[in-house]
DNA sequence: CTTGACCCTGTACCTAAGCACAGGGTCTAT
DNA sequence: ATAGACCCTGTGCTTAGGTACAGGGTCAAG
């Protein structure tokens, strides 16, 4: 399996080297393995990962939320018990997101439809 | 036509007070008349405009960013030359945040599925 | 076998978005 | 006319989310 530098990783995934070891101290991304040197060696996935972290930023979650989030997509069979509560729990938050973009949205729309026909 | 004191729109706004303070010197609020003893008397519609800034907040609006959307609502009929432009390019913006959040929710959705049925 | 491009850790610095006083005036109810 | 609840300005602190070195090792190419 194909294993990235740390410098290939932010190439990839559009991020400054600096945030990919911040990401691991927050412990959003997992310690990965070294190499003989002490060079991290990232599993290709990592650019997802990274992908996710920076879409869900930009739609207002914090780090510490997208942990949560992260936990649940790659444990999904951990204990398990009531995981299907918080997961819908995210759900609600997003949809509460989505009604607040879709009202600004609303706003912006119809201030271009009110321009239309009149002018200054 | 009624209006607020800082105390009675930070209550009304449900923002702390430091908030608002904050937010007209960074001139998302326009100042507000003052009494004859310096005390601010903010228009009810205050109320509408900080709601608006925690709805923009929460799907990662920056402040700056919020102003500008502000700036469009309110002086729609300034310079007016691009103006149409502008708005589409805010639109477009909202529509990319729309669509990372879908994918969020449907990450989320995937997994809540993925899980009915089989067990650890 | 050295030079340039990487990588390491650790610490310091930075911006955004507030919150928290201190020190002092105001207003109103008793 | 005084206490309690407000308001004012100014300054300083805090947290989140990075970014930027410094000082030193590593690796590949010529």
């Amino acid at each position: 399996m194909e294993r990235l530098t740390i410098g290939e990783l932010a190439k990839h995934a559009r991020v400054n080297l600096e945030t990919i070891r911040y990401y691991e101290r927050q412990e959003l991304l997992p310690k990965p393995p070294r190499s003989q040197s002490g060079y991290r060696a990232f599993p290709e996935e990592s650019v997802g990962r990274i992908r996710f972290i920076k879409q869900a930023q930009k739609v207002g979650f914090s780090l510490k939320e997208i942990k949560e989030l992260l936990m649940l997509q790659t444990k999904p069979h951990s204990v398990a018990a009531d995981l299907g509560e918080q997961v819908e729990a995210k759900i609600a938050h997003i949809e509460e997101k989505l009604r607040a973009l879709r009202t600004i949205k609303k706003d912006l729309t119809r201030l271009i439809n009110s321009r239309s026909g009149q002018d200054s």
